[in-house]
DNA sequence: CCTATGTCAGATCAACTGACATTG
DNA sequence: CCAATGTCAGTTTATCTGACATAG
């Protein structure tokens, strides 16, 4: 009946980082169907969130490097899916913004991303489902609040 | 008022994804502290859970794949946290065997691992945590189990 | 002077892929 | 003949570091 290891029940640090495991391999799975990776998706649904910003501005909400926005934004403006225009307010910054392109781009990605979340979350219930994501949205505010 | 924006409220595999950010930005961290890594922690903590076990089996349990089983074991052998001796039994196998040093190193691990822990989970409270464990460990059996 | 920004080159780590020889 | 195991070489992705020029 010890079916759950000491290890497992007292550490959910531990369990988080199994779990991310199946996480990632679901979610790089689904980014894959649509030709994508996670920074893109990353970078595409904070543009639709919150609208035009500058690459440093999409690093922090992103919780990416600001040298690994450089990267992505260049794939990114070459399928189309995004402009980045000079700041005329300040020289130093690049004002990045969403295509219709990218809009569509990102409700594909959406599309194969609720795919996952169903196989991710498939033993849950509803109830169980709305549980976590408070829990879950309680802890990222809070470590993205610095 | 309107704190949290939609597509967080919605998509938990994207609360995971971010989340996951930082559980591995502040594990990481721990692991570096004693000088190791996620994979040096997760066999060295699958053996101290399970016991002896083959290459192939600690990687099933540990979500990782064969080939990077061989890498991570070379390393914990030659730091003499583990044993590798061929199975008499089946001459493919060989057995891994945690070492007394082995088990001092996990230690260290695990109580580097509680300081993230208690990062990790700073705001909620001990229900909260209970609660959150129980959730995950549903999912992770699950997603083990195939 | 100091800070923020965009950019580049490089390093590390986790995960995966494909191949191969050996053994069951 | 097929499946499992251990091993090796190589690739991709995510993350981070340090450096630099430019602009505020």
């Amino acid at each position: 009946m010890d079916e759950t290891p000491a290890r497992l029940a007292v550490k959910p640090s531990w369990l988080l980082t199994q779990l991310a495991v199946h996480a990632h391999r679901l979610s790089s799975g689904g980014f894959a169907e649509v030709g994508a990776r996670g920074y893109h998706y990353r970078i595409l649904a904070a543009l639709a969130e919150f609208g035009v910003a500058s690459q440093a501005e999409l690093g922090r909400r992103c919780s990416m490097d600001r040298s690994d926005v450089v990267a992505a934004i260049n794939e990114l403006a070459e399928q189309g899916f995004l402009e980045r225009t000079p700041d005329p307010d300040d020289r130093r910054r690049n004002m990045v913004t969403l295509t219709k392109a990218g809009d569509r781009q990102l409700r594909r990605l959406d599309r194969a991303l609720d795919k996952v979340q169903d196989d991710l979350l498939g033993p849950l219930s509803a109830e169980d489902r709305q549980n976590l994501t408070r829990l879950l949205t309680r802890l990222l505010t809070h470590h993205q609040g610095k």
